[in-house]
Order: C-alpha cells, then structure tokens, then sequence
RNA sequence: CGCGGGGUGGAGCAGCCCGGUAGCUCGUCAGGCUCAUAACCUGAAGGUCGCUGGUUCAAAUCCAGCCCCCGCAACCA
C-alpha cells in the first residue's frame, strides 16, 4: 500500500498470466481473471488508480505447429484463439484496462530492451548447450531423466516424450548468480510470494540451487528475435514474463502508466510459480528494475475432485457456464467455495447449492421481501428511520463495518473470507427482520415499521456496496433498486457519510438473484 | 531418508502456534412465521478429531513412530 501525501493518487497495479491461445479457454483461464478483476474492482472502489491486465502468450513452437496444423500462418493463428481469450474476459464480466498481446510491436521493443539491459550488465553469455532435447516439451533433460528404449531411441522419463541428442549454440542468462540475492529477497519480504506454502517450495528450489539458464533458441523461429542474432528467439519466459513490463509503457519513460510498475500483484496459477518468483526477480534484478510486490498463485477448480483434462473429457467451458448460470452466480461460486491460493471442487450439485442458498435464497430474497413491503406501505419511498433503537444501530454497525474488515481481508487475499464476512452480515440482516416482525408492525406501530424498513434498506446498502467487486451485475441491480446514485458507490461512501435520503422514491422491485431451477447439468 | 501441505459428525472446512466443555457452512429431522424468490427464523440428531505409543491432573491441540492422500521437483489457470 502506497502512502498518499494528497496530490499522488493511491495506485494499484494488478496482473494475471497471459495464457497460451494453443486451444479454446477453460474454466481454469476464466477463474484467474475473475479473481484478479475482484481485486482490481475492489481497489478501484476502494478509491485506488488501477491498471489491471491480462492477455495471451503468443509465442513458441506449440503455436507455429498448430498454426501448421491448421493450414495457417501463426500470426493469423493467434489472431483466432486470443481473440477467444478476450472475448472470455469479456463474458466473465472482467473490466481489465489493459488485454496484452506477446506479438504486439510494443512488446517486441520490451522484451528486446530488457535482453540489452540483461546482456550489458554482463549475465547473458553464449555457450554451446547439449543435452537431450525433446522438441514437443522444448526442454532439454540430464540423461538421467530420460529412459533408452528397446530401439536405441529416448525418451523423456517426465513427459514420455521423444528426444535427441542436441548441441546448441545459445544464450545463457547467469541464473546462477542470483541465487543469494534471492534468498536475500524471500526472507526479507516473506510476502513476496503467496501462499506461504508456495514461499516455501520457492525457497527450498533455490537453496538447492540455480543453474543458468538458456535464453534462446535456434530450433523454430516464432518469437522475439534475440537483438543482433535474429537467428535467435528469445526463450518463452524472457519474452512472456516482460508482459508486465510493455502493459506500464516499458521502456518508453515519458508513458504515463510508467508509474504502474512495479505491480502490486501477479495473479498466477500454482504451476507457473517458479517463473514468477525466481526467473522473474532475477531478470529484473539483472536488468535494473524494481520488483514486483507480490506473486500469490492460486489454486485448480477440479471437476469433483479431480484434475480437469481433456483426455477425461471434464473440461468446463465458462461460455457455456455463464450461459447456463449466469456470470454473477459463476463469479461468486468459483470466489467463495475455493479458498484463494487453494484447490478447489466444482460441480453442478455445488453451484446450484451456492447460487440457490447464498444468492437467491439470503441476499436476493431479503431485498426482494423488504422492497416489497416499502412498495406496498411506504408509497415506493425510502421510509423515515425516525429514532433508532440499539438493535437497529447493532445491525447498521456490523455493515458499517465491512468495508474495513474487508480492506484488511483483502491485504491476504482471502477473497472467500471477505463474502463469508458479507454473508454473516447478510444472515443477520435476515435475522433481524424476522425477529422485528414489521408485517406486524404495519397495523401496531407504523412508525417502527418504517424504521425497521429504513434500517433493512440501509443494510442492503452496505452490503451492496461490498459486494460490488465479486457480482457487479447484480450488485448494481440491487444498488439500482435502492436508488443509490452511481457517484455514491464506492466503499467511502459506506456508513454514515451515505446513508439514503428518506422519501427518495424507488423504482419497482424486481428480483436480483433469481433461483436456478433446471436440474440438469450442462453438457462438458 | 528430496522439500512441503493435509487426514476433524453425510459433504466441505475452522480450531492445532499460546493443551482445559469440538465450532462453521451445506445436507437431514422437527417446530415457528407468513413480509418475501416453497424463501426466512428457532431447535435437534449426528464426530473414539488417520493409527500406535509417550509427556501431562488434562491432548484434536505438545513429542516420537507408522499408514494414507495431495502439491513441488517436471511451462495444463
């Protein structure tokens, strides 16, 4: 968290992976960009300048073969499929700022600036590298990780991969040499990477030590071209990791994004870590460049339990997803069943369990039962709170109070934490409506009546407001419903500093979160 | 001996660092209410806390050993 001295603005910059266009999206790809764009919607109304991105990565022979495949040239490949990437971030609702592509010119002059800075402080150098290589992993392997078979031919023990003996003239980028600064880094700044027991197998990687690593290739030509050796494309990591330097203007020190780096946050998957929180610390340190603040990979949505695969034929499509259940309801179930940074389930039985319990049933059902009542006994104003009582002022606090809990939740990234707090707020909402009876209160006493009602429309304010980054859709529905202005939206704006004008009128109330009743599951 | 995480009522989790009546969500059962999206509220049933042994007045919690699952090491988010 930046400090603000009243003329610099709180700034926050947020990042997921780019993913690879090699196939369609999944599930897996929409997860990380909805956990990111909560974030990011959360420190924009939060009051922070934000520069969230995402993107693919796309680059390498995985690409230049399936371009082949496919009867195409790799550009008009990548084209295709991340213009399918997009349009999934899109769908998903994500409001990034920034949809980076590795084969846009601004890119292209990153990562070659970045090469220069590597190379002129000395930590890139050639060298003849041999190895067994296979060519589908574009991996080279010891011998030791790779078994002869009958035929004389090898194999990659790891991924049962042809591969060949190979001697290479490439770059290498003195990894080696990091090894102590990195360390340095993890016990300096434990939060570096997140989840800890990710920290934990980053530094147990590194302690046991770094070898360098090569940095180019000479075997398939679609990449970055190595500055002054274009028979050279950079290694896919040096070209894919400076992303996050082209989406802050990198190396163009008069852009005004400039400021957003270095990010606050890389969203990654737990597979991707490592590249994140030792190569890329390493090349930055190399290059002169501050680091990032954070790396934190999350967790893998499995299918009922298990890994989701295409040979398993339990790949989750999120088009069809959201088309089916709706991106809020998708957006919530994916953010509040699986702890962030850990695995998580999904299924149909669950969403169905979290869309029908927590949305419909809790949230939108107490708006849509104390909307009513202000509809038909309070002329479709907001009532007069007149004088509060203690139960109500205990009800008001707990919201009040949620933005706070929230902003110190968020600093750990418990995002499932964060709704199960809002829920708890939620439940006693509910709790305390039933406990006021104001249907009775109608005939008995309607000046209580109105108070209760006040108090009720209050509470789903605040809770409103909060929920804005998880489900905005139905979140500024309810806030729509509420007659809350849009410039009074953001999380200054909870408590008292907000509260509604009694005798604004409100607009027809309509449900939010409608009940999900078709018992079949969608098609995998 | 590679490193790390985990095994708690039907399901998913918290509690373990700082021993002392085992908690939450969902599900199940019963009751209440009737403003509301057959929703909401209340209560109940259900657990030898992976196994064995140790320390202690007392162990889910500390120690030792063992069994099982998972992650990283190996570019699927």
């Amino acid at each position: 968290m930046r400090v603000t001295d009243g003329q610099t603005p709180k700034r926050f910059g947020i990042s997921t992976a780019i993913s690879y266009p090699n196939g369609a999206p999944h599930i897996g790809h929409a997860y990380e960009v909805i956990a990111a764009d909560a974030i990011a919607r959360f420190h924009r109304l939060d009051g922070y300048d934000v520069l969230f991105s995402t993107g693919t990565d796309e680059h390498g022979l995985k690409i230049q073969q399936a371009a082949t495949r496919a009867g195409t040239s790799p550009r008009a490949f990548v084209d295709g499929t991340s213009a399918r990437f997009q349009a999934m971030a899109d769908r998903m609702g994500c409001a990034y700022d920034r949809f980076i592509r590795t084969t846009e010119e601004p890119h292209y002059a990153a990562a070659r600036e970045i090469w220069r800075r590597m190379e002129a402080n000395g930590d890139i150098y050639r060298d003849t590298y041999a190895g067994w290589y296979s060519v589908r992993d574009e991996a080279y392997y010891d011998e030791a990780e790779t078994r002869l078979l009958e035929d004389g031919s090898r194999r990659s023990l790891a991924t049962d991969t042809p591969v060949v003996w190979m001697e290479e003239e490439n770059f290498l980028f003195r990894l080696s040499a990091y090894q102590d600064r990195l360390l340095t880094l993890y016990a300096e700044q434990p939060g570096f990477v997140g989840p800890e027991t990710r920290m934990n197998e980053v530094a147990s990687f590194v302690r046991a030590g770094l070898k360098d690593l090569s940095v180019s290739r000479t075997t398939f030509d679609w990449g970055v071209p190595v500055p002054g050796h274009p028979e050279h494309v950079m290694y896919v990591w040096v070209d894919a990791l400076t992303n996050y330097l082209t989406v802050t203007g990198f190396p163009d020190a008069s852009d005004p994004k400039k400021e957003f780096w270095p990010m606050d946050l890389h969203v990654i998957g737990k597979d991707i870590v490592r590249f994140h929180a030792v190569y890329w610390p390493a090349f930055l340190m190399s290059a002169g460049l501050p680091l990032p603040k954070r790396v934190f990979g999350h967790g893998f949505l499995l299918s009922k339990g298990e890994k989701m695969s295409k040979s398993l034929g339990n790949v989750l499509d999120p088009f069809e997803l959201a088309d089916t259940y709706g991106v809020d309801p998708v957006r919530y179930f994916v953010l509040r069943e699986v702890p962030f940074g850990g695995d998580g389930s999904y299924s149909h039985e669950a969403i169905i369990g979290r869309i029908n319990a927590d949305l419909a049933n809790d949230l939108g059902n107490l708006a849509q039962r104390s909307l009513t009542m202000v509809a038909k006994n309070s002329s479709a104003c907001v009532p007069e709170p007149g004088d509060l009582t203690d139960v109500d002022r205990a009800l008001l606090a707990q919201v009040d109070a949620l933005p706070e809990r929230a902003r110190a939740l968020m600093k750990d990234l418990a995002l499932h934490t964060i709704l199960a707090e809002i829920w708890a707020a939620v439940a006693e909402a509910n709790r305390y409506f039933a406990a006021q009876e104001p249907w009775r209160l109608r005939k008995s006493d309607p000046a209580r009546m109105d108070a209760v009602l006040y108090t009720t429309l209050e509470a789903l304010r605040g809770i409103g407001l909060v929920v804005q980054p998880f489900v905005p859709e139905a979140a500024g529905k309810l806030l729509d419903l509420l007659a809350v202005p849009q410039d009074r939206r953001r999380f200054s704006d909870a408590g008292e500093g907000g509260r509604l004008t009694p005798g604004t009128a409100l607009p027809a109330p309509s449900p939010i979160f409608p009940r999900f009743e078709r018992p079949e599951a969608p098609a995998a």
